[in-house]
DNA sequence: GGAGAAAACGGACTATAGTCCGGGTATGGC
DNA sequence: GCCATACCCGGACTATAGTCCGTTTTCTCC
């Protein structure tokens, strides 16, 4: 890990005033009809801070949801098995599934704008080359995991959850994807 | 099917005057390098004719498509077989993974603007519509046919075969698909 | 072939994402 | 406490998508 020499105490201020402001207007307004001018002016700072510090507004999404990406995570990585070690991958997988699902329909708007700023942002994410790599870990044995990893990732992605939803609702969407994480073994 | 009274000639004229630019210039440049006042500029029309026929960037995507998607759901609803009726849904359904994956590489970049506009963009598309209903019909008999249709077309989807594309190449990506549309069966 | 209605045209206009850089401010060394 | 400087700030600026509406063209019917 590189270690930034520190973060000086007008940049720390300003990041926590963004995130502030963000997450009430998103929650207020939705993500989409909040503009960047808007989050900036809320937060009290200049649109030039604003870009500089989070790239775009995916990059805004991602910082959001960061906390929260990080406790899923940590729960794979060291959690209580059937989502930490321990368990069968096959059982891991399903309980995967499961969380994953919890935390998309949890914060849906959110992940979909951190996953669609720019056509395959999604795939350039640190969190979704942890997920694929987690996947297909748990696919390990089957003709080629790391397709079938993206295969099962794309069936999670916030665009296809979010088109699927009226149609077929949480339920079917939900047995759909753990059908799926089965037949892929 | 509703017949539209009659188009004008000043109409078609811009229609086919637009299509010709675009088509050219999204060879040249590459999709993402044209803006629509370029389009508009090459092919001699206003801003506003542009929007008002095509809606957006996407819709002109959709039109320079017309035509050859229509050959390919002509080959699936009247061809021969295996892409056509007569054959067993499992050799029908893997003939229209490899078709349409040959229609997919050859357009990619203009598929991927056809399909990702606004997000979400893709599953409103009256051709996505056409190979849902194909893909689920072929998937009847399994435990959630529409869910599984899903499935197999985000598997299919521009972005995703973009950006999984360079990871694992051709190959991979078609096989991958085959044995997906197998394993939902 | 001319008048009137309907449809299409086109460019000025708005809104928004994202860039750039002159000016200011915290920080660390002295 | 003071200075140098590296970092950060903010708003003016650019580029592009998409809208609006007064004007022009086409079509139809007499």
């Amino acid at each position: 890990m590189t270690r930034p020499p520190k973060e000086r105490a007008d940049a720390s201020r300003n990041r926590a005033a963004v995130l502030d402001a963000a997450a009430r207007l998103f929650a207020e307004h939705g993500v989409e009809g909040v503009s960047m001018d808007q989050i900036a002016a809320a937060a009290g700072v200049g649109k030039g801070t604003l870009f500089r510090r989070f790239g775009d507004k995916a990059g805004l999404a991602v910082a959001l949801l960061d906390a929260r990406e990080r406790t899923l995570q940590e729960g794979i990585l060291h959690g209580p098995p059937p989502l930490g070690p321990g368990a069968e991958p096959a059982e891991r997988l399903a309980a995967f599934a499961d969380a994953y699902l919890d935390y998309l329909l949890e914060h849906l708007a959110v992940i979909r704008m951190s996953e669609s700023s720019s056509p395959g942002a999604r795939y350039r994410l640190g969190a979704y080359r942890f997920w694929h790599r987690h996947v297909a870990i748990l696919l390990d044995g089957s003709p080629d995991p790391e397709h079938a990893a993206h295969v099962l990732l794309a069936a999670l992605s916030a665009v296809h959850v979010t088109a699927l939803l009226p149609e077929l609702g949480e339920r079917r969407i939900r047995e759909g994807v753990l059908r799926l994480a089965k037949a892929l073994r």
